[in-house]
RNA sequence: GGAGAGGUGGCAGAGUGGUCGAAUGCGGCGGUCUCGAAAACCGUUGUCGGUUUGCGCCGACCCAGGGUUCGAAUCCCUGUCUCUCCGCCA
């Protein structure tokens, strides 16, 4: 969310950094009810002072017995009252309108986040690993001969619909261990604390990572109000929601392995064979509270991380800058990791790494301060750390065999008791 | 699910109808003392909104939302969260 403040300031800076993400004439409508906002106040508090020294009186009256002066000023007061009342209502009205208007509005791009109207005007900054040479046709994941057991989408559709999948044997003992290597190394290499959260959570934190209002229909909600989350970005961002924090305890960097729910609704027709796009799935995510001032070295920092990850596990990928078009809602800058895939000729998108300055701080109300200064909105940054099931499909696809068994990352042997392969029987040896 | 207790400032914790934005302690900030520090002592210290060139003034906030009252942290209702006991249970 953006500040009232800054906007009515300087509401052509507001408008041009708008416009970079093609949204053109908000600041006038923003500004409108602001000041039609600020005048309602002014009358409703004036209002109410009033009959606050009206009640002071008669108060003052009845405490020395003055019956007739308390009872005419406790007319007074009545008087008071229902305009008071009314003009408060019409207050809290536009207040809210306005809130309700700037949680739609996205953040605004940094200035050294490319121009773009979507995908096309990313800009790669990094490419790291060659792929490699096969020298036969290479499959996608779940063509594999050796993988093909361990990962069964019909059963899964028997029990759930499109889009979900049963994984087994050991295609789901890489996958776990997988998601094993992330965290340990996050832990131990990058320091990031770990931490478990609640899938299931409240609106109020659904509101503050900026799922809602405008993208309720990316979510599941269970029928008693809460909503499964969509990245545990949501929970462990909110875990500062509502949070006086003393400067000395940024940043706060922390990671968690949950499962994560998504619609995908608007998605249909994509990436529907294999598991490359899911209803379900896992993720290891990254998140940083920090100063606002840190936020830009916490981003790198980031990217490092998830990089780190990739580069361990000996996936080649390219690094790229989001453009203005193509940014989530409430990042300023984002960087996109994207493993190569053998089986579709191409870079996925693996990670997202994101930086959102105050824009969460200030819809989660989280701030910090330093002793005897004033208290400031954090920023918040996230990122995956990876996808875990994506991670899976980079590993298969980049391992695979001519016979149809797969190769696995070095990195990951010692999770799996010492085995190094997944034959082409799908057996882990 | 049943019964009970409770949610007060950065933290702990008083306050059961006006003089309470709120005692006290801790913490923070400034000072005295000291070569310096500690201790001790003195002073100071909430947040948000509106308004003002500024000093300041006004309004709101004691979990949230309603209500009673001239007047609510305090009384009533609803919701929510926490804790204790019982039941059930991975």
């Amino acid at each position: 969310m953006h500040d009232i403040r800054a906007i009515r300031e300087n509401p052509s800076a507001f408008e041009a950094a708008l416009a970079r993400r093609g949204l053109t004439g908000i600041s006038t409508e923003i500004l409108t009810l602001d000041s039609a906002r600020r005048a309602k106040i002014l009358a409703s508090e004036t209002a109410t002072a009033a009959q606050n020294a009206a009640s002071k009186e008669a108060g003052a009256a009845k405490a020395r017995g003055d019956d007739a002066e308390f009872n005419r000023l406790r007319g007074l007061v009545a008087e008071k009252k229902s305009e008071t009342a009314a003009m408060t209502l019409e207050a809290d009205q536009l207040d809210r309108q306005l809130r309700d208007l700037l949680l739609t509005i996205p953040n605004l791009p940094l200035d050294e986040v490319p121009d773009g109207p979507d995908e096309s005007g990313n800009v790669e900054i990094r490419r790291w690993g060659s792929p490699r040479n096969f020298d036969f046709i290479p499959r996608e994941h779940f063509e594999i001969a050796g993988v093909k057991p361990g990962m069964d989408f019909e059963t899964a559709a028997k029990l759930s619909g499109a889009r979900f999948v049963v994984l087994k044997g050991a295609v789901i003992r890489v996958h776990r261990a997988l998601a094993q290597f992330m965290l340990d190394t996050h832990i131990e290499e990058h320091g990031l604390l770990e931490t478990w959260t609640p899938v299931l959570v409240k609106e109020d934190a659904m509101y503050g990572t900026n799922q809602l209002p405008k993208f309720a229909e990316d979510s599941y909600q269970t029928t008693n109000g809460w909503w499964l989350i969509p990245t545990s970005e949501v929970t462990l961002t909110n875990t500062v929601a509502g949070d006086l924090l003393d400067e000395s305890a940024l940043p706060i960097r922390m990671t968690a392995h949950t499962q994560c729910f998504r619609s995908e609704a608007g998605s249909a027709g994509k990436d529907t064979s294999g598991m490359l796009r899911q209803h379900q799935f896992e993720k290891v995510e990254m998140v940083t509270i920090c100063t606002p001032d840190a936020a830009l070295a916490e981003h790198e920092r980031m990217t490092n991380c998830a990089q780190a990850i990739l580069e361990k596990l000996e996936i080649p990928y390219r690094t790229i800058v989001l453009c203005t078009g193509d940014m989530g809602f409430g990042s300023q800058k984002t960087h996109d990791l994207e493993a190569w895939l053998p089986g579709q000729n191409k870079y996925r998108e693996i990670s997202s790494v994101s930086t959102c300055g105050q824009f969460q701080g200030r819809r989660m109300n989280a701030r910090f301060k330093v002793p005897g200064g004033k208290p400031e909105f954090v920023a918040t940054l996230n990122g995956s750390g990876l996808a875990v099931g994506r991670c899976l499909i980079a590993v298969l696809e980049n391992g695979q065999q001519a016979d149809g068994s797969v190769e696995l990352p070095a990195v990951l042997h010692h999770y799996l008791g010492g085995k190094t392969k997944i034959a082409a029987s799908g057996v882990l040896e």
